[in-house]
DNA sequence: GATTTTTTTAAACAGATGTTTTAAACTATC
DNA sequence: GATAGTTTAAAACATCTGTTTAAAAAAATC
């Protein structure tokens, strides 16, 4: 009976690694010490069991679940910054150290960026929106009700893009660092380069939207968000 | 003797769509409408055509020659200011509106982070290496020689990875943006949030950088830069 | 214009692919 | 412990894969 959840588990792996193309019910069948004939006994095809395995991995909480469950969302009474960094710190934690199956996630999906399978539309509105909606909306409370939808979107794809590089082109940091293990020896310094640059900006964007009436330079928020913070 | 041209072509299409896995012999014939022996016969196998046309994609010039290229080298001698957001533009320019080929290279590039062919460290080092060499140097002149070399890195990958995010995860912005048209019809506020939010951190670790003697608290350069700026 | 070289063509190759079949083994239920 | 239902097993299926062959066509060379 547990042959299932091998051949789902295998599978994810061989997936990731390979691709759906690249992937064979052989050698999928071998990694989950099964016959050859069980991936169409409980999956039906290779497509369903492609199917299959992104709801399991789809469906794994993250960082992110820290802002859409709204059980914990106390943490969010707390000073934003501070919840900022720790949603990097918690996504690139995931990312680099989670578990196999956790790390597969990231594979696929990178994956389904570059040629989406059939099954990306409904991953995508029940696994995945909701979790950059919830971004978003953070972002919304600490930059102002007042800004405009498309440049939220901005402010959300550069958070994440800063996340997600490490993650996606891994190859290529550690190829130009010429050190395996940039990123991991470097993950609290990439964190907090990401979380206090973000903030920088954030505070700069707040402040200048508080100056919106008086005709406002752009930077204008920066001298006065940096006074504050000062308490000057 | 377009043939091999055609097929040159056709191949990094579909290379780039489908992946070397999902890519056929058959299918790149078929559009380079030639015979299917004709692979075997100008590339010597479906492995040394995949090579040659990452060879002929990643030998094309991209937005970064603006700063390889010692002869245009000029433009360097302005405002770093002007010239990061040129550079940021450039380069969204070349991936959103570029030639079919230049947008098969970037694919074939997100393919290769996902899973590198073993052709992918000579294609590093002959042609992506020196390309961000160019903009790393590029940044320490602006921030400065005394910064560390790991966090030179950041602000490189910092600034390559909010510029890719819209390639590489296309998908993702359109589904939740909602608008096919979203990155085109944003063009240039992306390339100005990026460039304009890249500069202002800058100048924020420029002069930071200044205090350095005076031990300076985090973000201590922040006002300076904006006082400077305005003259103050 | 004959000959040599280069290129194209159609057909076939061996091996790998996802899937199906049929029977055996196992498990649960009474 | 016999029976019904579920799961596994080995073998075969048709199709598709990259590659090769050998002959025809085209181009180039003298």
């Amino acid at each position: 009976m547990g042959t299932k959840r091998a051949i789902l588990r295998a599978s994810a792996e061989i997936f990731a690694s390979k691709g759906f193309d690249g992937a064979t019910i052989r050698e999928i069948c071998q990694r989950a010490d099964c016959n050859i004939a069980a991936i169409n006994y409980h999956f039906g095809s290779k497509d369903f069991l492609y199917r299959q395995v992104c709801e399991m991995l789809f469906s794994m909480p993250d960082a992110f679940s820290l802002l859409q469950n709204p059980g914990k969302g106390r943490r969010l009474s707390g000073d934003w910054r501070e919840f900022l960094a720790l949603l990097v710190r918690e996504f690139l934690e995931g990312a680099i150290n989670g578990s196999t199956l956790f790390r597969c996630r990231f594979q696929i999906m990178f994956r389904e960026m570059l040629a989406p399978s059939p099954f990306f539309p409904e991953i995508f509105e029940v696994h995945l929106r909701p979790r950059l909606a919830a971004i978003s909306s953070f972002l919304r409370r600490i930059l102002g009700d007042s800004i405009n939808e498309d440049e939220l979107n901005f402010w959300l794809f550069s958070l994440l893009s800063q996340c997600l590089y490490y993650i996606q082109n891994r190859n290529l940091v550690i190829s130009f660092s010429g050190r395996n293990s940039f990123i991991e020896d470097n993950f609290d310094a990439i964190a907090s380069h990401i979380s206090s640059n973000m903030i920088t900006l954030i505070e700069d964007a707040r402040f200048a939207a508080e100056d919106q009436g008086s005709a406002a330079a752009p930077g204008a928020g920066r001298l006065r968000a940096q006074n504050k913070r000062r308490g000057g």
